[in-house]
DNA sequence: GCATTACCCTGAAAGC
DNA sequence: TGCTTTCAGGGTAATG
């Protein structure tokens, strides 16, 4: 489950790959992911394109094309963006293949089909609807202890489905919202509002401290996630809390619990987060 | 504004 | 063993 850690590995893993190559050709396996594809839009966008740049904002991976146009992925729960060589055989579930120069191709597999390709022009990409409602992204400098206090102090939600909201913060997703608040020893039902400003400090730089310890592990690979050169994370290793209900807490040894949230597990540690 | 629920989808795991 | 059911979850939309 590609989360803002997962996304900017694939993106790193993809710029050797990319970044000053020309794209040849894109077929599409005509499903239709989260939205369907628009093959008609995505050949446009790719003729004669040469990749200039592989960046991510929250959990969208941008691929700046020298055309003036974006491609706009979001990988959803279960997709992979893979560089393999042209001759290797194509997994089930390869929705987009983008032929590259030299012997390569980019492919887009997705079983689920929860995710989105989509390109739009550079002007036009602020304002897409994918990007126009989203938050800070965590690692943008702007992102401050300041930031979230006034995001949290806008609503009166459990902190744990307020990280969750990409439109107060582009990028976080479960597992890191509950590494975060367990490495903030702030317990998931608190409310935002709620929270005193040492609180939210310290849940600033939790944030941030897990999210740059999921990329330096390369990302969280748990069943279906592995970076362009099909290698997985590691981060799975490090986890505090998330997918370990019953087992005991690391800091302070009582069992990890299980509650769900907005229809979504929460793992949390009754003992040292208040 | 916010909570809740359903939906999209497949594969893995659990249950029978 | 083999079939059926349940569950996982990001984002969106409908409903209360």
């Amino acid at each position: 489950m590609p989360e803002l850690p997962e996304v900017e590995s694939v993106a790193r893993s993809l710029q050797p790959h990319l970044v000053g190559r020309r794209v040849l050709g894109v077929e599409t396996s005509g499903l239709p992911l989260r939205r369907p594809i628009d093959r008609a839009r995505l050949r446009a966008a790719c003729k004669d394109a040469r990749v200039d740049a592989v960046r991510r904002v929250g959990k969208y991976l941008l691929i700046d094309l020298s055309t003036e146009n974006v491609l706009l992925i979001h990988l959803g729960m279960s997709g992979n963006l893979l560089v393999k060589p042209r001759t290797e055989p194509r997994r089930p579930h390869t929705h987009a293949v983008f032929a590259l120069e030299g012997a390569a191709e980019l492919r887009y597999v997705d079983p689920r089909r929860f995710g989105v390709l989509r390109s739009y022009n550079r002007a036009d990409l602020a304002a897409s609807p994918e990007l126009k409602i989203l938050g800070l992204d965590p690692l943008d400098p702007a992102f401050t202890a300041g930031y979230l206090r006034a995001q949290l102090g806008a609503t009166r939600r459990d902190v744990k489905t307020f990280l969750l909201d990409q439109t107060r913060l582009a990028g976080v997703g479960n597992i890191y919202a509950c590494e975060a608040l367990h490495h903030a020893a702030i317990a998931p039902r608190r409310r935002t509002h709620a929270l005193s400003a040492e609180r939210a400090a310290r849940l600033h730089a939790s944030i941030v401290t897990v999210l740059e310890r999921g990329i330096a592990n390369r990302g969280t690979s748990f069943s279906d996630y592995v970076d362009a050169d099909g290698a997985a994370g590691e981060n799975q290793h490090a986890l505090a809390v998330y997918g370990r209900e019953g087992l005991a807490c690391p800091r302070c040894g009582r069992k990890i619990r299980r509650l769900v949230q907005g229809a979504r597990s929460t793992f949390y540690c009754p003992g040292c987060q208040k």
